[in-house]
DNA sequence: TCTAGCACTCGGATATCTCGAGTGCTAATT
DNA sequence: AATTAGCACTCGAGATATCCGAGTGCTAGA
């Protein structure tokens, strides 16, 4: 398994060894219990055999490197965010889920579903297991094969499309036409564009309608023609919709660090919108292995206190979509990771497998 | 408009002018100001002209009745659920929305979209408008037409079938079958089903269906015999699916009286799960105007502290679907029910002009 | 270089106090 | 009989004080 940061975050801290022991010892203790950890603790969980006043040292150290810090003069030390990164990137020792936990993953995952229900599945799943956030980005769009395009009439001037996709998604659009079209008119249409696009991924069809349009407009007969015009109607919107499904945000609730309750608001009220972690999760897409962000590093605010673990899947090697975890930055990433990217797996096996 | 008590709760209590005028009073301070009420400050109100003694008197009684309470010794009176409802039943006095408001929502609401979409805005708008939970119960499917079906090969065995059904709503399923069809053999079935089903609603299609799998079972060739069979397995799954769409659960954190963590988590679990929502969303369709729920009449916990105002909307005067708002017990009910009131007639104006 | 020792800091828990809004009761007033 | 004034009382909110102990930083000695 593959650990990966984002290529703009580029660590530079070295530490020795003792401290490198005890900055993993603080962190897998904090992420423990929660609460700061203080020299004394530290001094005797360690096994370094150091008096708490050499900890003391040491700790003064790291946090003069940014990686820990005081809550107040009398408390431990807490992990901070570039705390985290190093010990993310260094000093994890990610251990496989064991086979039992995997092959109940797939369970869930290897069912008969929609594409489109599957998708909240895993979403779900991912919130059962880690208790926290889990988002899947539905597989973009553009990149997906067209196999069949079907044309209702619903009244006049208004058509019903139904484009099916790869993989039994269908997506149903709603036009308005200048015209009204007799039924035999729209299965020319229809038979026609399924002639000429079916096969083709929506990019490629778009691209490919403009420059028919382009060249042939004089030439054609009016009925191409306007079957042309409809279809770049359709297509018009293609590019923008994905979408991303975020389930058990409620567990959220449960983290103390996360449950001022404005804090709290504002990033339900970002996973409503979700806009913006789209865009924060398109950065991972096609990187492959896991990727994570840490508190401010995803560079959108309210997510400030949260990391987010996240793991490409796709299909034919090809990186389709994103999924992951989103929790507070005190997570056990261990355990985070090995899930994440266990599912990242085992989603894209069953989607190859539906090819 | 009208304002309708869900039918089991009786009020019974009775009271006089005085007391109503005070209750009235009470209720709308609390609203407002979310403080419990002293004597003084009523007796000020009140225009009255009653000493601050005879008020206190008199909250003695309307607390003997269950109608008020107070928090503790020495703060004000609050309204109880049940002086909740002597009031939305028999002291409110509901304005309708003026002129630029109705306009302003039908603005929002009538648009092009197709009704899922549509669905999703109204939800919004009404959470939007009201600083509340906005909630709607997409139209229940048993009783929509079916228009027309199609039937796509995916790969062997595995058949897309598309319903469209009335009102540009698309439903697509996907089934499994004993056999492989080829193309031109599903595209016969479909012919016979659309010609034989088409126009019906589900709930009619499947009871015909079953009817025609009896009677004629052995008369039918084998083509139509398939055709049965894999209809059933479509129609089948139909019964059950209703949704439920909640929008604007997070301007449910401002209320301080739903703030505790634990309260709001359950509130919002509840709005995920959304079946017990559902179930008691279902109480209101039928009934004409607009229904009411105080706090534990709903007889579902998570909503203890909740208000539900709901009205119907439907085509053709027959009620299809449920629209309202979710909120604290201390809402403006006033407002509120205006809202969903014109909000539901709107709704249903759109629906039946698109016929 | 590490450690023992020590004074110091600060947050959290708990107790105490004060203040004032509001009550209920009683007796006087209308 | 209904209303009101008066008064003692209650109770919560907020401010203040106290204590405790975990944890620190620093210094001097091992």
């Amino acid at each position: 398994m593959q650990v990966r940061s984002p290529a703009e975050i580029q660590m530079t801290t070295e530490i020795n060894e003792r401290e490198q022991t005890l900055l993993k010892m603080l962190i897998e203790s904090y992420v423990r219990d929660g609460q700061p950890v203080g020299s004394q603790k530290l001094a005797r969980d360690s096994r370094l055999n150091l008096s708490p006043a050499t900890v003391r040292n040491i700790m003064g150290d790291l946090e003069a490197l940014g990686l820990v810090s005081s809550p107040h003069t009398s408390a431990g030390r807490i992990p901070t965010d570039k705390g985290y990164r190093l010990f993310v990137d260094s000093l994890l020792t990610v251990q496989s889920l064991d086979n039992d936990e995997v092959q109940r993953l797939k369970q869930e995952i290897d069912t008969d579903e929609s594409v489109e229900v599957l998708i909240e599945r895993v979403s779900s799943l991912l919130s059962g297991v880690t208790h926290m956030a889990g988002v899947v980005v539905a597989p973009r769009r553009e990149h997906q094969v067209l196999r069949h395009i079907e044309l209702l009439p619903l009244s006049d001037q208004r058509i019903l499309v139904i484009l099916v996709m790869d993989k039994q998604e269908v997506q149903n659009r709603i036009i308005r036409t200048a015209h009204a079209y007799t039924p035999s008119e729209l299965q020319q249409v229809a038979n026609y564009l399924n002639a000429s696009l079916g096969g083709a991924d929506l990019q490629t069809v778009r691209k490919r309608l403009l420059a028919d349009m382009r060249e042939t407009r004089s030439k054609l007969d009016r009925l191409m023609q306007r079957a042309l015009d409809m279809a770049e109607s359709v297509f018009a919107e293609t590019a923008a919709q994905d979408d991303c499904v975020i389930a058990g945000q409620t567990n959220l609730m449960e983290f103390s660090e996360l449950s001022d309750i404005d804090r709290l608001r504002s990033l339900f009220d970002a996973f409503n919108s979700k806009q913006q972690i789209l865009h924060v999760l398109d950065q991972c897409l096609g990187s492959p292995g896991v990727q994570i962000f840490i508190g401010q590093e995803s560079g959108y605010e309210p997510l400030n206190n949260c990391s987010l673990v996240t793991a490409s899947y796709g299909v034919n090697n090809r990186a389709i979509g994103v999924l992951g975890v989103i929790g507070p930055t005190r997570m056990a990433y261990d355990r985070v990771i090995s899930i994440v990217d266990a599912t990242a797996r085992l989603f894209s096996a069953v989607l190859n497998q539906r090819h």
